[in-house]
DNA sequence: TAATATCCGGGACGCTCATCCCGGTTGTCA
DNA sequence: TGACAACCGGGATGAGCGTCCCGGATATTA
């Protein structure tokens, strides 16, 4: 690969993660390719598909999560560490709008990509979720469909100001719900 | 107007409100008119945008939601009031793909339509909000933003199958994360 | 029933966007 | 330094969609 293609491969990737980040995934490719200085021609070879590009970045991002995940099922405390990672998972999708959308679906199938490169996003949840209700931190009752709509409900909080305090609130709220006993006062 | 064109934008209004509910809002409208059994042309007239489709339909539902609130606002127990409400808007939004995307604010802005047709979501949630609050049926320290936030991860439990057990579960763990007090294991 | 205003169907047009392609250019290596 | 393969830019292409328009059809009223 000559010199010059890797440094506009680089480029590319840099301005599609800033661009993917600030306006989620429905960002034109032609606006990527104006940003990172390139033409689309350009774009296109390094990557034949926009799903392609978004696998180069979203799966970068998922990979971090998952090693965060793993660290933490390794954790002492079961609860702490379910709670972490929800907190985490937020913190990051609230960051990164791009993330978010892909989280939920919007356009592009991330599970499907994940698991294509090795990755099981909802095993690992499943593995915090299941070590926390055993260890009594978090009601019996609920399963990684209704973490991850949760998750989705903190994300959507803060569509585009990320505002930490009330990231932390809905999260506590949301936090408590999860650690309260089945059926106290429903 | 003619009788025929009556029939017509009924029919339109018919397969619309279809489409809508199963589909979400992004349905086009070639689709809808040939759903209605109409050519697009008689579409356009009836409705000139898309929007106005929209609103068309959107609205009236969301009329049917303010007349729940406002009936709910004049009940006596301020907290069941507000449940009662969260859940029956989780529950509109569930068995209606579009209107739970008007919510989110997807590509149509369902705020500003209400409120040129005299009706302010906002404000009916938070007297609700507000009313359970000073009750102490609801935590002190949310906001009428946390709480659609709290109803978008409701309605993103179930995107396609409409599961009440799962809606119930996810509504019950939000209820109860809501009614803790501010701050006892945070 | 005849005349006319209204309405219908669906094709035309313009727009946005992803993808492909080609003539010109630049890095690379002998 | 010269020649060639690799690469670049951006215009061309095609698909999907909303909106507009026109020739033909139909309801209405006298």
């Amino acid at each position: 690969m000559r010199a010059d293609a890797q440094r506009n491969r680089a480029k590319v990737l840099e301005a599609a993660s800033a661009a993917f980040a600030a306006e989620g995934l429905a960002v034109p490719v032609q606006e990527i390719a104006r940003r990172a200085g390139v033409g689309t021609g350009t774009v296109s070879r390094h990557f034949p598909t926009k799903e392609a590009l978004f696998e180069a970045i979203v799966l970068d991002r998922v990979g971090r999560l998952m090693d965060r995940a793993r660290s933490l099922a390794t954790t002492q405390d079961a609860g702490a560490a379910f709670f972490e990672y929800f907190a985490y998972m937020v913190e990051e999708g609230a960051l990164n709008r791009g993330l978010a959308e892909a989280f939920a679906g919007t356009g592009f199938d991330m599970e499907a990509a994940a698991s294509k490169a090795g990755y099981d996003v909802t095993a690992a949840l499943r593995e915090l979720l299941t070590n926390a209700q055993q260890a009594g931190a978090v009601r019996a009752d609920v399963d990684t469909a209704d973490v991850k709509a949760l998750m989705f409900g903190c994300l959507a909080r803060e569509r585009d100001h990320a505002d930490p305090a009330a990231r932390d609130r809905i999260i506590t709220v949301v936090r408590e719900g999860l650690s309260a006993s089945p059926s106290p006062a429903a």
